[in-house]
DNA sequence: TCTTTAATGAGATTGAGTCTCAAAAGTAAT
DNA sequence: ATTACTTTTGAGACTCAATCTCATTAAAGA
């Protein structure tokens, strides 16, 4: 944990801003579990944890955290935004069960190759990308 | 254009709908342009065009289109979803510039058969897939 | 035509996310 | 420490895409 508080003070120096309580609390409970949370879900968590930290807060800290790299936003296009913490991860996609919602998480050398490669094609500057397989896990099919 | 009609026809009985002035419409309108616009969009231009058509069967319809493979959705992450026709497009993911939001579209053999490995591997049935690459554009960069 | 069933439209509602602004907390200089 | 200044926070208002409701209208079948 003490790496966390470190990570999260650089982050904050680095964008110029203060290093305050409710800011550990919401990246604290980021990195309680491997899970791909939205944000509201966060939020009650803390909630229930007891911490009062505001709704608008909860969503500007994790925007601070996800453009600092701490936080990997996921869009699922379900309407909501997921959040994963990066702290021990390194990158990957997502497959995820379009029945019961599991997320596994893939990678593939030779798919980011490629993407590579289709960038040059069409001369694009790749800054991020989404990949996400849905379909039904082994349980759901 | 006379295919169009058929098209929806065919797609509305086998949804055991009816077929009516609104949603063909909606459906040419769809079909005027290869461009991947948002309801709302097209809300406005069908009313643009002098049609009265209300915006919730607009997005009713768009469902039931895409529920039949007449319309891809194309969720981009940013809120809204675009829909493109299908008409004598065949697959393809898209590469999206995040300056000035044009939207190319991409296709490798090779990204799907790798997908397919990924699927076979954790044991998922496929059954759609998005992926995105954002950068920026040559124009852009 | 009459009856029944489905579709439509206007506007209310939802829900994730953003914005506002007064109050609170932090920072720096004296 | 006190003051002066800046940043952050929180409560709730607001936005915007999308969905829902339900009375009205249109279509299909007998």
């Amino acid at each position: 944990m003490a790496t966390n508080v470190q990570l999260l003070k650089d982050a904050l120096r680095k964008e110029g801003l203060l290093y305050t309580p409710q800011r550990q609390i919401i990246w604290d409970e980021i990195c309680k579990t491997d899970d791909h949370r939205d944000a509201e879900e966060i939020y009650f968590k803390i909630k229930q944890g007891g911490h009062k930290v505001s709704r608008a807060t909860v969503y500007r800290t994790i925007d601070v955290l996800v453009k600092n790299n701490l936080v990997r936003k996921l869009e699922l296009g379900d309407g909501r935004n997921r959040y994963e913490n990066k702290l021990d991860s390194s990158h990957h996609d997502h497959i995820v069960c379009i029945q019961c919602g599991r997320i596994d998480e893939f990678m593939d050398e030779n798919i980011e190759k490629l993407q590579d490669e289709i960038a040059k094609k069409y001369q694009f500057k790749i800054v991020r990308h989404i990949h996400q397989l849905f379909g039904l896990c082994r349980d759901c099919n």
